[in-house]
DNA sequence: GAATAAACGAGACGGTACGTCGCGTCTTTAC
DNA sequence: GTAAAGACGCGACGTACCGTCTCGTTTATTC
């Protein structure tokens, strides 16, 4: 959704600060996030945040598309289960600060706006993607049993973080982070995620 | 916040029809689940609704509670694995099905309406709860290491269907919730959910 | 387009509140008349009057059809010309004060608020009904000649005024008014307005 | 507000562009008449528009002047009767047409835009004086009575035309416009239109 | 024939008003 | 005397034009 047009112009400022503004609000609790608040908080006119996004939404997922292209560094510490947990404590401190917070809004926006939802899917396919090689790692090494689904993997490890953020609303901290991990870990090396038909063959191989 | 007063009256009469059409309008995708479309369709006065519950939420927070009212049988199959994958299936026929829009809709009310997060999270409490006796069954039966946290590992194994709900979007089949069945049952026996305080002891055995 | 309802409620208290309030800005010039402006005038939100009235011009309409209920004296001194002149200064005073200035909104706003035209056009439908019955008289005395339209005259008589508000924009005095009386005398008198088939009877008994 | 420059460079085409494009748009019924629209369909920028005209009216304003600057015959039949006939019928059939929507358009404008009233008002200064001739003509040949107020005559028979246009919204056709011209004519020759001063001398002949 | 200045296309911008929707409150009538 | 009917204040929505403003790109004169 981002114009982009002259890098330079007045775009790129009325842009920024709508960003900006947004990610202010965002964080105060209780500031009511929208479209006007924001414009005002920006000093722009609301007629040109929607000139350039179509919601309120379209707003919000630009701010979360900028967290997904910010550096993530996925741990490669040799281990499965320190790479997991590692990986665990990233997931943590990104549901607890400011992402967790557009995350949660565009969320609970999903189900009546459908380019929320495809931000958020987009969001995390492409996080869930990055993270994949972990597992992927961990069967190279023969910590894992082939044919492991890395993908359901890692989304079984992140689901519990969602459940608290959205649902529980407990808080999401270190020691529930390990445990998390912990699980994830035992259950990859049980062959919980390795692809239905090749089941059989592991569970055949654990006979012995 | 339900009145009730005499069953037979006008406010039971009312109250029955209220929830009957917002039970309606939440099956019917893309019906924008307002409190004077609800009125409209039960034939009441928005006025009726606001004299008995507070919010839109009240009224889904009532629907859900009927849910939650309604008897759920927990498996007992003797064994930790089966056990778990009846769980995951009633989860699954669950969130797929009315109380996954309930949930949908009031998890998206929660972050600016705490009596909806109150809602929502009572309702977990409550089947989480139900559900921790098969844990502990597990643990009599030597399957789990005794010490498992059983809320934990429940929440751990309710969180994917909520992802896939809420944020993935991605439909939630029977083979999904088997892995998930098989992820919890092989972290449960892992120890993976075993108290802090004995995962020393545990270490300590393991060091052996 | 008044709803009326209960008298005394608060319903009528709005709509005459607002009314009041488009009256005056209507009076202040350079006054920007706008629903919003009219709203806050009247200490009313800008959506009650949008329950009320579709259109500003919907509010400039019953301003108008209160004018239009008032009572104005026919003129009925015995003589046509003496007639015709009170006419013209009834309509000079008319046009000259607050309701010449609601009808050149409403005329401004016809030719794309096909409501506006049909309020305008019905008051001096009527307007122009009542004052038919002067011309009758005439007829009646034998001052004009049998077969004389009515409405054409009238609307003869009337129509300089317009111009001179809508188009012109020269003061309305006295001696104008006078002058136009005096024109459409005459030109009732000759006959100008009798129904063409009558006109050649007319034209004939003039040759002679 | 015409730049003019050199009349083959890019002005005058952009000028000539959107003039033709506000004509057309000005035929359509029901076409919204805007300056982006205009613009749009001058296959110019709105921008180039703003150059050259400060206002919508600017450019109607252009436009009604150009048929100002048309040739308009003014008929010399040699009798006042049918002087004014062909003179109310070439009002009618300016008024019917483009011309007409033109004046339509600036009159509606005109209470809230001085230039748009100033333009208008030159208009019909200038076509109204030059209609004046055929009452000069009229008083030389002694078929109206000296001191004829030829400007109060001629607006007196071009009124009727307006108010149906703009206020009555009534269609116009030949008859109407006959009828206009013979009550006209009859009351130019009862001498309705003798300056007040010399009203007295008048009555005094006509008391012989 | 190159330099220069004016006009242009493109389109974002601040601004005002529009008309709509839904919320939750409050009055009025009627049962 | 209680409760249904529905108007109300409120706040936000998203849209349409307005008239202004850069910012490159032509175009057409001028040297």
């Amino acid at each position: 959704m981002p114009v982009g047009s002259r890098p330079g112009g007045r775009s790129a400022r009325v842009r920024a600060a709508v960003l900006a503004a947004a990610r202010t609000l965002l964080v105060d609790r209780d500031a009511e996030l929208t479209v006007e608040r924001i414009a005002q908080a920006a000093g722009v006119n609301k007629t040109s945040v929607y000139r350039r996004w179509t919601d309120l939404e379209g707003v919000l997922g630009d701010l979360l598309t900028e967290y997904a292209n910010s550096y993530v560094p996925i741990p490669d510490t040799g281990r499965l289960d320190s790479d997991l947990e590692q990986l665990a404590l990233l997931v943590r401190s990104g549901m607890t600060g400011e992402p967790g917070d557009l995350v949660t809004a565009l969320a609970a926006a999903a189900p009546r706006n459908p380019r929320a939802a495809q931000v958020v899917r987009g969001f995390f396919a492409e996080r869930f993607g990055l993270a994949e090689v972990v597992v992927g790692r961990a069967v190279a090494r023969g910590e894992a049993p082939a044919g492991t689904d890395a993908r359901a993997a890692i989304e079984f490890l992140g689901a519990p973080f969602f459940l608290r953020r959205l649902v529980v609303g407990e808080p999401i901290d270190e020691q529930f982070a390990r445990r998390v991990a912990a699980a994830g870990a035992a259950a990859v090396r049980a062959g919980a995620f390795v692809a239905p038909r090749d089941v059989s063959i592991v569970d055949g191989s654990r006979a012995f």
